[in-house]
DNA sequence: TGTCTCATCCAAAACGTTTTGGGCGTATAC
DNA sequence: GTATACGCCCAAAACGTTTTGGATGAGACA
């Protein structure tokens, strides 16, 4: 049981192939009693149009795709979910494909944009997670490959982007945990290379110098942003004296980790400890932790529009999208007892 | 800036087309001065392969697809995460990448499978949440394409599989429940076509049985998987007389929704109501949540190998792959108050 | 009768790669 | 001096599709 392609149906009818491919594909040049001929035929035989041969000739693929930064084995962060379900949910009702593939950041991470966007395996890209300097922003704008970027950079180029407001955000919770009567509070930040960190960092720092509260760089640690990581730094905040009387995570994954080591030193949280994350994600409601909620899901989608519109060659109305973090305050934090 | 293929090289070396592809490949029928030359003019000018005329040519995509069986508009269902980011770990070792789409569960699913495998998209199928009549697989298994399933099915059909045996973790559940004390156990059941709701329900039944208890089908309600269905659910249960002292659920995630539910009802979880899920996901070891664990992760490690070993043409050594999932007993489920 | 239009069809080129089946020298063996 | 072998190279075919640029013949119109 051969493929079977163009020819087999040109030969079966007689017709050529030329004229089989337009009656398929619907023109006017082939009159319709043929047409119906070459369509009976082809149903007869499960005709299916080679998909890697129409690519070849048309030039595209039909498919958008992503380079997942895993870091260690595994991408099952839950933030890697959530956008990954916007971005394939929308690129389906567009008719789009999504080509996932991993790769740890690092040097051989170019190679793989190489590969996807010079092998012509993608009609655009989708990155996630950028980075102050990130090289693989600099290495796409300076192609005219089509992408979208879900974050900022340091660099000075102009790109399409969609972010979210970690500045703003970070600066309202820290507020918010000073508004309850913290004075000192302790940051678990992520891996500062990451531009994400570094505007929630920022947020909290000028939180702190708005309030007239010094900055210490004691109660500031850096976790690897799931919550084993998460947990490792959080034991050594604290182990301080005095004791930050809040902490405020980068991400709600390790603040999971923070409220676990806490919960261990026999802490409970909201009372003798106020723990704050970022993101939302699900266990976060479970959890009743107080935290930034940024729309993932929401995101994901939009970033799919938006290289959807590229990919066709439409001008963005908005290429730069700047969200701000919803502010959710739950149990896990409240005013600190006072000493 | 046109694109630079082999031709280009071919024209600025003044060798042949042929040569230049063979070099490239590394044949040893170009000698070693040649082969240089073409190597440092194809570095020079950036030459990247074409990989879908590769594709073409070579019959093969090095592409493995999954099509996700999405209800509703969102598939951020962490069950479907976790096992993504086995699978595509796993691939990506394997040097093979991963397509997903989404389709939701119904008519049109044949067409997107007939559209991966006969338009030669992918070159391996991974289908995922079988159904107990599952159109998915009879349509795999009567062409020769490689695929693997994670689930069974009720047709009579051999096709490579892994599954958990969840008819074994859910009568050893129930016992759990029952050797605590409790003589009615609300269920709290998946979509009744799902194969896996199946012989989780069954496990239910049996255990019932063997204990001589009655197998009531007031206590047995069907969710649609989410926190949300399994709270409405659990809501009918609880508001039975004389009430269930014991809840099960298909998955963790309705049972969370239970949780919620109950908790809202003013019941202590693991007193005054025990509750249980299925899959250990990350929000259940938080909320301490008693619940059967399935490496999810690892067996989409398993999946993947078993299809990069079919597209290659090896055997398995075993395509049916029965897994035993593990019993957590935490805080979630007790004894009952006695009345 | 000759020209023009129009409907219908098709051969060939193109997309960029790999593979097939040699060709052409030069060196080795007899 | 003639076979044989071998090292190096290449033209052409192939993968399956779409697009380009006509070709053909019938009917309309002068």
């Amino acid at each position: 049981m051969a493929r079977v392609t163009l020819k087999t149906i040109a030969i079966k009818t007689g017709y050529s192939i030329t004229t089989v491919s337009r009656a398929l594909a619907g023109y006017s040049d082939v009159s319709p009693a043929t047409r119906e001929k070459i369509v009976a035929v082809a149903e007869e035989l499960g005709y299916y149009p080679n998909l890697t041969a129409r690519q070849l000739q048309k030039q595209r693929t039909d498919t958008v795709g992503i380079i997942l930064p895993t870091f260690g084995p595994r991408f099952a962060d839950p933030y890697f979910s959530e956008i990954i379900a916007g971005i394939g949910d929308e690129l389906a009702q567009q008719g789009y494909d999504l080509l996932i593939s991993t790769c740890p950041p690092g040097p051989g991470e170019l190679a793989a944009y190489r590969h996807k966007v010079e092998g012509g395996r993608v009609d655009g890209l989708i990155v996630i997670r950028t980075r102050r300097q990130d090289q693989r922003i600099a290495y796409l704008a300076q192609t005219s490959f089509p992408f979208v970027a879900f974050g900022r950079t340091d660099l000075d180029l102009d790109f399409p982007y969609i972010d979210e407001d970690g500045e703003a955000g970070s600066y309202e919770l820290t507020r918010h945990l000073i508004s309850l009567g913290h004075q000192r509070i302790g940051y678990i930040s992520a891996p500062p290379d990451l531009m994400f960190a570094h505007f929630r960092l920022q947020g909290y720092r000028h939180a702190l110098t708005d309030a007239k509260l010094p900055y210490d760089e004691q109660v500031v640690v850096y976790g690897d942003l799931t919550r084993r990581g998460g947990a490792q730094v959080a034991r050594r905040l604290l182990s301080l004296t005095p004791r930050p009387t809040a902490l405020i995570a980068a991400n709600d994954l390790m603040a999971l980790g923070a409220i676990a080591v806490a919960r261990e030193a026999g802490l409970e949280i909201g009372r003798d400890l106020s723990i704050a994350g970022f993101d939302d994600i699900p266990p976060a409601e479970i959890t009743s932790l107080t935290t930034l909620r940024q729309p993932i899901y929401e995101i994901g989608r939009r970033l799919s529009q938006m290289i959807c519109a590229l990919i066709r060659g439409q001008t963005l109305e908005q290429s730069h999208v700047l969200l701000k973090p919803k502010l959710l305050v739950r149990a896990s934090s409240g005013p600190p007892l006072h000493t």
